[in-house]
DNA sequence: GTCTATAACCTGATAGAC
DNA sequence: GTCTATCAGGTTATAGAC
């Protein structure tokens, strides 16, 4: 039995690798070709050889990097079988526990979104699949009075807001680099009972 | 009576000018000095002239920046006078109204001190101010079981979250790029609601 | 202060040998 | 597939005339 797919050549992988570090540290913009190839230790012109472009390079890591950043949200809200409060409590522990595997993804992608330095026609759908999910509906059953993209806009922004602002946070003395992960584990608590309190508070 | 601070030659204030939008919009990486002269309708030699660098140049709007990001909180949450119900609201009004003035203003001011760009040291003074300040010491009151910092970063977050992934919220289509600052006005209102009701629920 | 011209360097990309 | 060498164009910055 032959393999059907390919086996990515290691030199591949390499540029790859070294371009998802330097490129998320930098940006788009900031990213030196050069800066990838020394990181990946192969010679420049293999680069071209394999991506054609920085541009090309570029697009294959930020579909990866948009997967990742929206991807585990999907089978969450989208899953018919779980009250609103388990989607809630899990959202909150697998987004805060990707996050802390990956605390650059946030910025790095909202920021070239807003820079337009790539083609977001990608991530429309993924998109579109979460503001049409069942944890829309749950939320727009228990809350008629609110718009339910203001308690998705809430919680996301609980979750995310820290790793955004981490450098400031840190140079606040407010969260020290070495306890920003143990804070962001205590949040997983604290988010959860907190979304929970206001959905379930009385309208006014 | 004669004028005591000099006048700020025209031709200096319609490159800040240019700097500021091409800056904010496309980040210092991003930004080619004769992105600036053009947009602000000068010889490329004038930007030097003024400026020596673009490095300067960027140094100087980024202190701007970040006074106009960080500066309108300090004075509501140093305040003695008022009552950590009273600061919730204000600073929610505030910060609210700010960046619907400044909607770029947060993913820039993240994003460029994240990649290191410039000097970050002007801003910890400010930084620290915050986290000293009086707002601090009455949620710590209010709420000695729990960090205040948590209190802050959850505020912050509901704040400006919605600016910073504008450009993801408006693809998925959940608010329209018309009704987004619409959307802004009414969560002034949630987010003061939201903020009180966790900080005075019961401890667990 | 403002302009033209250009220096000095950097960057992405490719040609062509191996 | 990988390497060396190099090009073409872009970018910041400055020299020097006005």
């Amino acid at each position: 039995m032959s393999e059907i797919k390919p086996e990515i050549s290691s030199t591949e992988e390499k540029i790859m690798e070294a371009a998802r570090k330097v490129f998320l540290r930098k940006g788009y913009a900031g990213t030196r070709t050069r800066d990838i190839t020394l990181e990946a230790g192969i010679n420049h012109a293999l680069l071209n050889y394999y991506f054609r472009s920085k541009q090309k390079l570029f697009e294959a890591i930020m579909q990866e990097k948009i997967v990742k950043f929206l991807g585990n949200l999907i089978p969450v809200v989208n899953d018919e079988t779980t009250s609103l409060e388990q989607k809630i409590h899990l959202v909150v522990v697998n987004y805060t526990e990707m996050l802390l595997e990956n605390p650059d993804l946030p910025i790095f992608v909202l920021s070239e979104l807003q820079k337009g330095n790539f083609e977001a026609i990608p991530i429309v759908k993924v998109v579109k699949d979460i503001a049409n999910s069942s944890f829309f509906r749950q939320v727009a059953t228990a809350r008629p009075d609110i718009n339910p993209a203001h308690f998705f806009m809430t919680m996301l922004g609980m979750i995310i807001f820290p790793f955004v602002a981490r450098p400031m946070i840190e140079l606040s003395g407010l969260v020290s680099h070495s306890s920003f992960n143990g804070m962001m584990e205590e949040r997983k608590t604290l988010i959860t009972a907190w979304m929970k309190t206001i959905i379930h508070e009385k309208p006014m």
